[in-house]
DNA sequence: CAACTATACGAGTAAAAGCTCGCATATTGT
DNA sequence: ACAATATGCGAGCTTTTACTCGTATAGTTG
């Protein structure tokens, strides 16, 4: 059970069936960890779900550590992606409004795998750990700083650097906690509401009083 | 590697040197935890550095998780001590106060042992799991509510429940996040400020303009 | 102190998981 | 068509890990 560390691919695939075949092995990865759990993701049963051998899985995947590495790393992309879509039609509105889209974004992500979203949270730390940062936190910072610019009006004074990690760690322990522990308060919006609340209340000049 | 999968003890020491020898494995877990991560934490390393046999180790507990289960109370069981502690004080205050005191007193937990709070928060979920709740996260919520009760002067009208899961998620998610990822924010106090901030705008009946 | 019970030990066993390697098949380039 | 290269396979070896059990020591009780 000799442990080989590396987050990395060992090769990267060329041909058409190569691609697929890591592919598949992605896919398999996110099925066992949401069907069967951490525990059970190790590298001989996600080569069986996936269908493939696991002499092909160690092609290209040093080991399970890459595999679950490289998972994230599309679940990032995919979030980050589907908060840009959101957001952009939201840049013209009000803060209000904008904040809104961003909330409710997140929270369609997470209620769509909720299982596996909570897994990647798990995991992600231990992932990432002490090695290189994830390009995909600087990238969403940096969308939340450009948010707020096109909205300068209505936002107070903030230092953008300490503001921006407040933002962006509300947003999704909040949406992601809820999405896992109580789906409940997310299916009649009572929830995403108080979110967008919370962060009006605390970007915006003029928090609106009740 | 057959594996027994119960969380809870196997007997309950009688002795004092038994009982010793439980507190003893209980903070080697965390040792192993704090500096050599996850991974190595199995149950005869586990042994080894508290210089006891695996052979005593089972004698107590059935398995790993029971000792990572056990190892989360106490953790959750001192930092409700801690937050009951520095929140009594501040009770008479205003909610500013009061709230400053609950944040910085979690700031304060966190940053005593970062990497250890960072390891089990990935664990949590997996150990509470699908089991029974975690009955130090109602007491958390419970402490809430009645903290507030005492300032119902200056807090505005909420649905508790929802806004104590948003006030307790966020500052614990905050708190941990920045001492594990962003020491430097904690180091001058910016953080905390901020998270004091966000707080007593959502809570308070009247936000502080800037 | 004698009988009994609790505690401690750690070598050893079985199962699980990681990983390789020799061989077979597919794809590509000439 | 033929080489050259890339891909795929899975039996099986190795290492790690969970866990037991026979034996020895410490503590308790009458």
């Amino acid at each position: 059970m000799a442990t080989q560390a590396s987050i990395f691919p060992r090769k990267t695939p060329r041909q058409r069936r190569s691609i697929e075949l890591c592919e598949t092995l992605i896919e398999a990865t996110a099925r066992v960890l949401r069907d069967e759990g951490y525990e059970a993701a190790n590298t001989n049963r996600i080569a069986d779900v996936a269908g493939v051998s696991v002499g092909s899985l160690y092609q290209y995947f040093p080991g399970k550590e890459a595999l679950l590495y490289a998972l994230l790393q599309r679940q990032e992309r995919r979030q980050l992606d589907l908060l840009t879509e959101r957001l952009a039609p939201a840049l013209n509105g009000d803060l209000e409004a904008l904040v809104r889209s961003a909330v409710q974004a997140l929270v369609d992500f997470y209620r769509e795998d909720p299982e596996l979203a909570r897994v990647l949270a798990e995991q992600r730390r231990h992932l990432v750990g002490s090695r290189s940062l994830p390009g995909s936190e600087r990238a969403f910072s940096d969308l939340i700083q450009t948010a707020l610019q096109t909205q300068s009006a209505q936002v107070r004074p903030l230092d953008v650097e300490v503001a921006s990690f407040v933002i962006q760690r509300t947003v999704d322990a909040l949406t992601l906690e809820a999405a896992v522990r109580r789906p409940d308060f997310l299916k009649d919006g009572r929830l995403a509401e108080e979110i967008v609340q919370l962060l009006v209340r605390y970007i915006g000049i003029r928090p609106a009083d009740i």
